[in-house]
RNA sequence: GGGCUCGUAGUGAAGAGGCCUAUCACGUCUCCCUGUCACGGAGAAGAUCGCCGGUUCGAAUCCGGUCGAGCCCGCCA
């Protein structure tokens, strides 16, 4: 097939039959331009009355009419080119044209300079993909499947493809479930991973195990999170007991993700590994964007001595300093705090430092020493405000981590052509469920307590168990979590330990766990993998902020897919064969 | 489930109690135009201002409700 942008301009002097759709009209009467467009860009027809039946239909062309064209590819002559348009040197002489398909008054403009808002878009995709960006995004995508693709299966992954009818998981995420026709009252899930197979898999002897597999989970969407399903790069390796073996495995193929496919700067080239504690403790969050310094600091032990009841009184007190914060409104702050407390914060605590003094509402609860000591821990010179978080640590790490993106973006500190990476590692094992007081896995059951057996054995008390983490790990890139693995526990005896913790017996863990726990039993290998979630990966490597820019059919933030109207209503016909009637409430 | 923001011709925006008989740009339609390339020129059509109710002499504008969208919290092995 001929295509517009690379064949043309290569065919000058020869007669040529091209394709595509109508991308503008230029009727002058006795002279008629037309733009066509195809996937590769556009070229220019020209259309003359001498060709009265090309004449004729030419006039009654409109934008996205489908046509074919024939006719002799001349070069356009002086002061004719067109240097913006990359086949503007030339344009086809039109001596045949033949409409292919009409197309009705457009409900969304495709080259226009405004963008319809994201429901009509999504509702008219099909047109919306016509336009180049999202042409070239889909072209893309391809070459990043292929590319990761390329790399596991020259290390030696073997690709296998896992159940999509599956089991629902008691563990994580809602399910959706598929009701069975055969078995009446019984249901298939849509898996959430391939996690258990994956496993299975290493039990069965695959040495190295992949796939780009689609996930499912009924969970509330976000900008960085689709609706109802997404892919995953998974992938599992045996005889693995240390993660790092995993993390080095993958990880030039995430630098040369970032540098030679999306064209970005590492913003190291050491990627470094944190600890989750360290991580929570000096970013408030696990997942950390490092391309800008507000590194929340301590003062708990500084002002453990105040008079100000709001510091006092808190288990944590941390700062985080904002240089040249100074130049914000009050209303600008406001708005700070507004998020602030949205994170849980009581308020919004700060001092501001202007022409050697401190300006601030709280600076007179607070002892020379103790504004001495913040400035220096701190590092605060004039201009910069520093905001402080007194409450418990976990609400404070939440807020200040928050608010130190919150700044960023206001600030600018985001270096678009920048990614920064990071692998946070050291999960907790067990983590407290702060609603019910007991204790939870921090991540999933599946994980390997660093030290095996015997961290589980030794820990007695709550405290001691939480201080447990697993070989697990997650990779960053610019604060959205993009992979995230573990090294497995492969032992029953081990598995069997760790929820009897939590307080499940044996008969629990077997029956829940049933197929893995009984493979285990019989030789199962060490094993360890990830899976990099494939779609938000794209978005952060592609700058994109909504994830469902870079998505061909997203449903919207109500999981609807407004294009296909899906989901729908049944047929009773439908409903009768599966046994299943439709109560109203 | 909760919070915040938004909803005005086909599309994108303006209008923030009376100046609104709702403005602009793009698109659509008709006519003119032989070198444009976001062609140009002349003209036209197209909006119960998301929906329901209230306040007011008067509501696109204020209030309440409702529906829908976006972002966030909850949730996300």
């Amino acid at each position: 097939m001929r295509t517009l942008a690379k064949d043309t301009v290569s065919a000058s002097g020869r007669s040529v039959t091209v394709k595509g759709w109508v991308n503008s009209r230029r009727d002058h009467g006795g002279l008629i331009f037309i733009d066509l467009r195809d996937h590769t860009g556009v070229v220019q027809l020209a259309i003359r009355p001498e060709q009265s039946e090309a004449f004729k239909l030419g006039e009654g062309l409109r934008d996205e009419f489908v046509i074919s064209a024939t006719g002799q590819v001349a070069d356009r002559g002086e002061g004719l080119r067109n240097p913006n348009l990359a086949t503007g040197s030339v344009e086809i002489k039109v001596d045949q044209l033949e409409i292919l398909n009409r197309s009705e008054a457009l409900p969304i403009q495709i080259e226009g300079t405004a963008q319809a808002n994201e429901e009509l878009r999504l509702k008219y995709r099909f047109l919306d993909l016509r336009r180049p960006k999202m042409q070239r995004m889909l072209k893309k995508r391809a070459e990043y499947y292929a590319a990761m693709r390329k790399y596991v299966e020259e290390r030696d992954f073997v690709e296998v493809t896992t159940p999509i009818l599956a089991n629902s998981s008691p563990e994580g995420a809602r399910d959706f479930l598929i009701p069975s026709r055969v078995h009446p009252g019984k249901f298939y899930a849509l898996p959430q991973a391939p996690q258990q197979f994956k496993q299975l898999l290493m039990v069965g002897g695959v040495p190295r195990y992949y796939q780009l597999a689609a996930c499912f989970r009924d969970e509330d969407p976000r900008a960085d999170r689709l609706y109802g399903e997404f892919y995953q790069l998974d992938l599992e390796m045996s005889f693995v007991e240390d993660g790092e073996e995993v993390r080095s495995t993958m990880e030039p193929l995430i630098k040369q993700l970032v540098t030679d496919f999306a064209g970005k700067k590492l913003f190291t080239e050491d990627i470094p590994r944190i600890s989750y504690t360290e991580a929570m403790e000096r970013y408030g969050t696990d997942k950390p964007d490092l391309r800008f310094g507000i590194e929340l600091t301590e003062l708990t032990e500084e002002l453990k001595d105040t008079e100000f009841g709001v510091f006092k009184n808190a288990e944590c007190v941390k700062a985080i300093c904002v240089k040249g914060a100074g130049e914000l409104s009050r209303s600008q702050i406001d708005k700070f705090t507004e998020i602030a407390k949205s994170e849980g914060a009581g308020g919004l605590a700060y001092l501001t430092y202007k022409d050697g003094e401190i300006q601030s509402p709280i600076a007179k609860f607070l002892k020379s020493g103790e504004l001495e000591a913040i400035k220096n821990k701190l590092g605060a010179q004039d201009g910069d405000i520093v905001f402080f978080g007194a409450d418990k640590r976990s609400t404070v790490n939440k807020v200040l981590g928050r608010l130190r993106n919150e700044f960023a973006d206001h600030f600018e500190l985001k270096d678009p052509g920048v990614i920064a990476l990071c692998w946070i590692v050291d999960f907790p094992f067990y983590e407290l469920d702060e609603k019910t007081g007991k204790l939870d896995f921090g991540h999933n059951p599946f994980s390997m307590p660093k030290g095996g057996l015997q961290a589980l054995e030794s820990a007695q008390t709550d405290e001691e168990k939480l201080k447990i983490v697993a070989d697990q790990y997650d990779i960053v890139l610019n604060g959205y979590e993009c992979c995230s693995g573990a090294v497995r526990n492969h032992n029953p005896e081990i598995m069997y330990k760790a929820f009897g913790i939590l307080g499940f017996d044996k008969e629990y863990v077997d029956s829940h766990f049933g197929a893995m726990i009984n493979a285990f039993k019989y030789g199962a290998p060490p094993h360890a993998g990830c899976a990099f979630g494939v779609d938000r990966m794209f978005m952060v490597l592609m700058d994109e902020s909504n994830i469902r820019e870079i998505v061909a059919f997203p449903k919207n933030g109500s999981g609807v897919d407004v294009m296909m109207q899906a989901p729908n209503t049944a047929a009773i016909e439908q409903l009768d064969e599966l046994n299943l009637h439709i109560v109203e409430h």
